[in-house]
Order: C-alpha cells, then sequence, then structure tokens
DNA sequence: TGTACATCAGTGAACGCGCGTTCACTGATGTAC
DNA sequence: TGTACATCAGTGAACGCGCGTTCACTGATGTAC
C-alpha cells in the first residue's frame, strides 16, 4: 500500500543526472568551496563511494559540472530576437545575468585547472559553442568581414562581459560606485560600442551607426537593457 | 666562530613580512590551492602556531596577501611616462603583465571570499588606491571632464583589462585563438579605444584622436605595446 | 652594573574534522537457454 | 515460463591525509630599580 521504500543495493535511475542537480544545489547555496564528492553524494541521498560508478574522480565531476553550465548558458543565449545590434545586446544582458544569478557556477565553469583535466575536451567544445554562438551575433553587427575580425570582436565582447561580471562577483565594484544598481547594463552597452569602434579602421566610422541608429535606438520595453538611460549606468561615489 | 644556529624558542626578526614572503612563494610554485597556513608556516621554516602571533587566522593571512598584492600592484603601474594616451596604454599593458606574471596573487587579489573578511577595509583601501591610479590616467585622456564619466571611464578599463586577463588565465583564449603570442597587448589596446569612444557623445569624435594621433602614433621602443602591429593581435584559426 | 621580573614570539604535540578514495559486499536487473 | 548466471550500481566501513587551530611550555628580550 505505502510506496516501498527504496531498499539498500537498489538501483537509483539516473544518479549521474542527480548528482550533477545536487552539485548545482550545493554551489548555489554555499559557493564553490562547498562542492565536495562527499557533500555531493550526501545532497543525492547516496552513500560515498557511489558518484564512482559515475565519474572517474572529483576533476571529472567538477568537469561535468562545468560543462553542463556551458550548455546552460548556451541555452541562456539562444532565441534572441530583433534587428543584429539588438540582438547583441540582449545576448550580453543574458550572459551578464546568468554569471551574476550562478556566480559560483559560473566560477566552476571557468577555473583554471579545469583545462588540465582529461575530460577537458568535453568542456572546451561546450565552451566552444558558446563562443560560436557570440562571434555569430558578433558578426552580424561588425562591418568587418572576415573571420578573424569577427574573432577577435567576438573575443573582446565576451573579456569585456567578463571582466565586468567577475570585478561585481568579487566585490570590487560595490565600493568603488555604490549605487550602481544594475550590472547587467554595463557590458552590454560596452560590448555593443567596442565591437563596431575598436575593431574598425577609423575611416570607416561605425560609431555612429552604434550610438545613433542600430543599437541605441530606444525600441523600451523590447529590450531590458533599453530600460534605463546610459547616464545613469553607473553613479558618481 | 661558526653562526650559531638559532636556537628553540628564539625571535625570529621579522616573521610576518617572511609569512608573506613564504606565502607569494607558495603561490607562484603551487597556486592558490598551495596556500595553506601550514605549508606557509613550513616554508618560512617555522612551526604551525607560530603565525597565530601575526595573523588572527587564515583569512587574516589572505587579506594581508591580497592587501600586499595591491601594492605592488599599485607601485607596477606608478611612474609611468610619456604622453596621456600612450601612459594609460603603458599602465594597461603593465597591469596586464602583472596579472600574467602573478596568476595565482592575482586570483587572491580578487577572491570574492576576501569581501566578507573583517580585515577587508585594508584590502579595500590598497585595491581603492589602484583604482584611482586608473582613473587618474583615464582622466587625463578622456574629453568628459566630470569625475563620473571618469570613474566610469576607468571601471571600464578595468573590466577589459581583467576581463582579458582571467580568460586567458582559465585557458579559454588559447583553445579559441591559438597563436594568440602576446596578451598583454589585447586590453591595453581596446581599453584606450573604449576610453575615449564608448564614454563620450557621438558629436565629439575622439576615435580620430585616438586611432590617428594620440594614441597610436608608434614611437616604437617607448611602448611595449606598440612593437606589433595591431592587425596581428589575434590570429585566425 | 646586576638582578628580578613581565612580556614577547617562538616550539611541538595534540585535537577534531572532513576530505578523496578504496574495497569487500550485496541486492536488483538483464540475458541465455 | 523457469532457472542459472553475469553484470551493474549501490552500501557502508575503513584508510590515510593534511588541514586549521589550540595549548602548555620555554627561552630570549626589554625594563625597572
Amino acid at each position: 500500500m505505502t510506496t516501498p521504500s527504496r531498499s539498500v543495493g537498489q538501483h537509483h535511475g539516473d544518479l549521474r543526472a542527480g548528482l550533477l542537480r545536487a552539485a548545482l544545489d550545493l554551489l548555489h547555496e554555499g559557493g564553490a568551496e562547498a562542492l565536495t564528492l562527499r557533500a555531493v553524494a550526501r545532497r543525492a541521498g547516496v552513500s560515498p563511494g557511489a558518484p564512482y560508478h559515475h565519474f572517474a574522480d572529483k576533476d571529472a565531476l567538477l568537469a561535468a559540472v562545468a560543462e553542463d553550465g556551458f550548455v546552460r548558458l548556451h541555452a541562456a543565449l539562444t532565441e534572441r530576437c530583433g534587428a543584429p545590434a539588438a540582438r547583441l545586446r540582449s545576448m550580453c544582458a543574458a550572459y551578464t545575468r546568468f554569471a551574476l544569478s550562478n556566480p559560483a557556477l559560473y566560477a566552476v565553469m571557468f577555473h583554471p585547472d579545469l583545462g588540465q583535466s582529461p575530460t577537458m575536451q568535453s568542456v572546451a567544445a561546450a565552451a566552444l559553442a558558446t563562443f560560436e554562438q557570440l562571434i555569430a551575433a558578433v558578426a552580424a553587427v561588425s562591418p568587418r568581414p572576415d573571420p578573424q575580425g569577427q574573432r577577435e570582436a567576438a573575443l573582446l565582447v565576451w573579456a569585456t562581459a567578463h571582466g565586468a561580471v567577475v570585478l561585481q562577483l568579487g566585490g570590487m565594484v560595490r565600493p568603488l560606485t555604490p549605487s550602481l544598481d544594475d550590472t547587467t547594463r554595463l557590458p552590454a552597452q560596452v560590448a555593443a560600442a567596442c565591437v563596431g569602434v575598436a575593431l574598425c579602421p577609423a575611416d570607416d566610422d561605425p560609431l555612429a551607426q552604434l550610438t545613433q541608429g542600430a543599437v541605441d535606438p530606444p525600441r523600451r520595453g523590447d529590450d531590458p537593457l533599453q530600460e534605463t538611460p546610459p547616464a545613469q549606468l553607473l553613479d558618481a561615489p
């Protein structure tokens, strides 16, 4: 009559997915330092040895978490619509929102040691997929047709967004500019401006296009970044 | 006749400085994860309990290391000479060089948990001093006279440089652009371009000044950033 | 100049802890005949 | 449909380890008289 409690030795169903879910929960609740193999197993309701049937070691679990993070980020960046420039801005905003909403996961995704892991390939592949997405969005805006230029531009956008995010997560932004109320706007606007400007020949002035037409024409409500004028991005101390 | 070996219980001289030195060595050799209190004591040639006469706990040691890092970074950024724009570029290059040369120290400096430490004040003060330095360099270039605008611009430069550095340290750049041979150029050029452009009204075009005169006039040998043309920043895959 | 004493900055042994990992085991599941 | 068996995915106890921290101690140093 009662639902039979899972008896000793019984199979779990999809423990691998359960462990990843538990890892994400732990990251949200306790930060990157809370992510231990034992804690993950505990959280998944399983003995400390169980994860070893699904992951070779802790690094493999971390790599899987990072890969999962990139897949989620990729999903968060898709299905942007509107004009190319608005799409890029929207994508930057989504990127920043993702990072600020999942700070510990984001930290794991960009953890330096991950690159040394033997399972790095799948992580790199997932990261690359995200980057390609960004390249495509940048390419649609950038007047430079060559792949190299678009790659440069996309890397620049990524670096800008990443830097703004990490400074914010590190608590460096608030002491410097106490009333910055929505960090998501900074990298998006910066990125949009940089893409067209910093990587273009000076005699092919896309700044006017970006700041006067394609990017900044505030179709308010269409893009969350447009809800506050750029001048209020940061407040004076 | 022989130098008397230090006997048990004898004072150390300046153990606090010795511990910080040991911490920096450990960071260079083993990364952030090698920085344990016991390892620091061991490296300084002292018993595990000795550091507690100089630091309340491990967090206090970490905060001291971070503060020391900001002091060193501040020193690395001073004494730049030349025209304002060249100085800004040189400063960005020095910043990037510092980070890439001291990756683990840099990671400790921007470690999120540091902000929660009670000894955070001195760390924040050291970080702020560095930021003020950047603001001054930016102010000398930016046509916007208001403090808020200069603060915005400086934060933007910082975010860009920081992002490029962290992506590079995280191993994200190389897989994406395999033959990037000198990352120090990216944020500096980007920053210089962004400062004048992204944060200025469109009708006051400083891009021309930046790309045609003040920033890019290659006085080669004067600035390491000038040694390679911008077009070779990143190679196509 | 000597002497008594407080303070300082070390020692080194010990504590409890949680970690990653191993291992013999066991029950559920799937398959061959 | 039953039976024998291999495989799979768990258990749970145990391992050694290094960690941060504590604590009674001790010898060197500085100071007062």
